[in-house]
DNA sequence: CAGTGGTCTAGACCACTTT
DNA sequence: AAGTGGTCTAGACCACTGA
């Protein structure tokens, strides 16, 4: 075990793989102390993985009892508080999904847009618009906006069908570091509708994002909508200590 | 500083108020090493803390360089992946709610429902159904379902009105550890329609839960709707190491 | 009372940014 | 080169569970 990623992250998915493989008889992970023995880590860092896996569901911990496989939380397929691609997301709910530009094109910042990607009213600003499919039926529809400034690279439209964060490396050399989101229930309008293939007046969930890049600085605009009946997400919510 | 809650919550704490009554310079948090001399604790204890500060979206962290607060995600009210009650959600947001119930009564357990609380189908569970207002506008309609074989203690509606983690300390003896929560879009039935003031069609969040206590069993299934107009949820979604 | 997880410390070394 | 955060270790002691 060496280097990139970390050990802890190291441990981490060794530990998660073993859980998924149903490796832990009765559901009961070994102590600590034993696992740093096993694999040869201090028990920092054991607990530093532990902690994680707690924190996505994954295991359950009562102090002086022991460490226990958490059944119910290994059905959460999409972690919320991490970015993932759609295509990623997808997968991880059993499909093989396929993508399709829908928008390709430079608009004018409204004024709204301006304020949350800090450049000027009516600054063009680029748009891609993708539709995810899986056999046939339409998932997600996800419109990026990105200032048009940022872009320094050429691209042609099959680089727009990659995950937005690659196309961010790629074209403006910028890394992402988080999505501020607000979840947003809408009722489908006719536009999202059409895509996605549901009634109007549909309910669907939707995610309206800034996206920050490692200086912390906003770089891309981001909304999706997604069909309920085909993807739905589930996250843990946890009791915080008083 | 002593114990309960521990020195890294209390570390937190102090650092999130200082944070939040704007006391450091330029946004710049001092050097970690700085606050571990100041504070009289470990470096280990203010690396804990500001971990989750950095979690939360108070503060990020650049390697080399130092550590900033984050005005963007300050901006965060009630953090999803914990558990609050809605009158201090609602507080957050500026809100002085008030609470009404409007639904309590015992129903047989759905097939579902039985199978969610590891119960019979048709075993009698109690139903809570509250509504939280702010200056007479609902905001939130919540039902809370609990088995009634764990209720053990006899109750008033007076005891009904509280956070309903209350309701199983009190009642119950148990201690909620956790929600694993469904996100769910909905077009605003009839019943719903009503009890929130909205036009039927509307569309709402509502969070799908099922409660689970500390030692992992689930005691509580729970149904809320949200008035988008009024409250809307943001988070922090981050990139994770590959 | 033995064994488990929970908290905290002190210190070493590394990776990265800034000057 | 100096200073920052990132990783990892070894060890002490505490709090709680369960036989």
């Amino acid at each position: 075990m060496r280097r990139s990623p970390n050990l802890t992250e190291q441990v981490r998915r060794h530990l998660k793989d073993q859980i998924l493989r149903e490796g832990f008889a009765d559901g009961r992970i070994p102590p600590e102390t034993e696992l740093a023995a096993d694999l040869g880590v201090s028990r920092t860092t054991i607990r530093d993985a532990l902690g994680r896996l707690e924190s996505e569901g994954a295991i359950y911990r009562r102090q002086g009892a022991g460490t226990f496989v958490n059944d119910a939380g290994l059905q959460i397929r999409s972690p919320l508080e991490e970015i993932w691609s759609y295509e990623e997301a997808l997968e991880a709910h059993g499909y093989t999904p396929s993508v399709e530009i829908v928008a390709l094109d430079t608009e004018p910042a409204t004024p709204s847009l301006a304020e949350s990607l800090s450049i000027a009213s009516g600054d063009p600003v680029l748009v891609i618009g993708k539709v995810f499919r899986e056999d046939g039926d339409p998932v997600v529809l996800a419109y990026n906006r990105i200032p048009e400034q940022l872009v320094q690279e050429p691209f042609t439209e099959d680089d727009c069908l990659a995950p937005i964060y690659d196309f961010l490396e790629a074209q403006c050399r910028r890394y992402l570091g988080y999505y501020l989101s607000d979840l947003v229930p809408v009722s489908a309008p006719r536009s999202v509708a059409d895509q996605l293939q549901v009634r109007r007046g549909t309910a669907l969930l939707s995610f309206d994002e800034i996206g920050y890049d490692r200086d912390n600085i906003a770089v891309l605009q981001a909304t999706s909508y997604f069909r309920d009946d085909l993807l739905r997400f589930r996250l843990i919510r946890r009791q915080v200590e008083s």
